[in-house]
DNA sequence: GAAAAATGTTGAACAAGTTCAACTCGACTA
DNA sequence: TAGTCGAGTTGAACTTGTTCAACATTTTTC
C-alpha cells in the first residue's frame, strides 16, 4: 500500500487506532508528477496539501528582480503546500516543482476540512506537525543570522546529504541565500584545504 | 476581566461558545513581570506558554561569539514560549525578557495537555495559530534573503511601529541580523535624503 | 548527432556589511 | 557631585558576498 509510508509517518508522532488510520488515509489519493512539472505555480490558489512518497520537490519564490528564492526542499516523508494560500484562499507566491519523477499523496482542501471535522485526532496530529515546522524555521533563521555562507553550506550538506546530492548548485545557492557564483567559490576554497 | 483580551483574540480566529470560552480561560493565570526580568533563560526547560496582555518582550539567543540574535518581539496579543523546549522537554536556547513592565496570561505545560484533552476545539485553535506563525516565519526568511538591511529596517518600522518605537537600536539590529553600528549608518543615510 | 540551452567556473571591480577604536551623551549610582 | 555604565555615532580598514562578463562543460531538445 502506498499509504504505509503515511501511516508510519503518523505513528512517529501519535498513536492512531486502525479505524483512525483508515479514516485518515481514505481522503488521500496518489499522484505521479514528472520531473520539472509544477504541483503549484505562483498566481494559483493552493487547493491541496501533499505528502511526498517518492522523489523530491523544490518550493521557491521569484522576486521582483527575477531572483529565485528557495524556501525549502521536500523529499520523501515531507509535507508540501503553500499554507498562506491554502488558509486564506489567496493566490500563491510560491512555486512547487518536482526535481525528479515523484509521487505525492494529495488531499484536497475540501477533504481536509472534512477530515478535521470527522477525526478530531487529525487536528492534534497537524498541530504537532506545525509546531515542529516552526522549530525548524526558527533554527534556520538563527543560522542565517549567525553563520557565514560557507558555514550554512556545510550545515546543509551535512544535515541533508540525500537532498543536497540531488541539487544543482543554483538550487542549493538559492536555498542558502547566496549567488551561484559565490557558492562555486566557496566549494573551490574548501577543496583547496 | 483580564481574560477579555484572550477571548477577543480567540474570536478573531474561531467561534467558541460561552462554555468553551470559560473552559479555555480557566487554566490561565495572570503574571506581572518587571522591566528587564526574564520569563525564561537559556538552559532552563520551558514549562509554560504565555499570552501577552500588556507590555512587550524580546525573545533572543546568544551565540558562541556572544552575539545576541533576536528571534522576535512579543507585544500585546502575541504568544510567547520556546516551542522546542516545551515540546521536547529539553533545555532552552532562548531568553525571554520583558522590555517594560508587562502582564502575561500563563498556562502551565501540565494544564496545556489537560486543556487539549478536555477541549478539542483548543487543538483546532492552536493548529490555526501555528499555521499563521509558519506563514510569518516563511515571509521573514524570504525578506532576509531578498532585501537589503536598509529595506528590512524600513519594512520593520513600517509594519511594527509600536514595537519598533520601544526598542533600542541594539535590539532592533539584533532582530534585523546586522550590527548596531551598521544600523546607525543606515539611519544616518535615510535622514540625509 | 548537432544545435541550443542551461549549468558551472573564474577573475576583476564593486557594494554591502563588519570590526575595532575613539568619542559623545544621557541615566543611573555611590 | 563625580563616576560609571550602557547606548548611540563616526571613521578607517577590512571581509564577505555581488555583479558582470567571458569561457568551459554538461544536458536537453529537435
Amino acid at each position: 500500500m502506498t499509504n504505509d509510508l503515511l501511516i508510519k509517518h503518523i505513528s512517529r508522532n501519535l498513536t492512531f487506532s486502525k479505524t483512525e488510520q483508515e479514516e485518515f488515509c481514505k481522503y488521500f489519493f496518489l499522484e505521479s508528477i514528472e520531473k520539472k512539472a509544477f504541483l503549484l505555480q505562483q498566481g494559483q490558489v493552493c487547493k491541496f496539501e501533499g505528502f511526498v512518497v517518492e522523489g523530491c520537490f523544490r518550493i521557491f519564490t521569484i522576486d521582483k528582480k527575477g531572483n529565485e528564492n528557495t524556501l525549502y526542499f521536500a523529499a520523501k516523508d515531507w509535507w508540501l503546500m503553500d499554507i498562506d494560500s491554502f488558509m486564506n484562499h489567496k493566490p500563491s507566491d510560491l512555486n512547487i516543482q518536482a526535481l525528479e519523477n515523484s509521487k505525492v499523496l494529495i488531499i484536497s482542501q475540501k477533504d481536509k476540512s472534512t477530515l478535521y471535522d470527522s477525526l478530531p485526532v487529525a487536528e492534534k496530529f497537524f498541530r504537532i506537525m506545525f509546531q515542529k515546522s516552526i522549530v525548524a524555521w526558527q533554527r534556520r533563521l538563527i543560522r542565517n543570522h549567525s553563520l557565514t555562507a560557507k558555514e550554512r553550506y556545510s550545515h546543509f550538506i551535512e544535515n541533508y546529504p540525500e537532498i543536497a546530492s540531488k541539487l544543482t548548485d543554483r538550487q542549493t545557492s538559492s536555498y542558502l541565500g547566496i549567488t551561484h557564483e559565490f557558492l562555486s567559490k566557496i566549494k573551490k576554497k574548501s577543496q583547496a584545504q
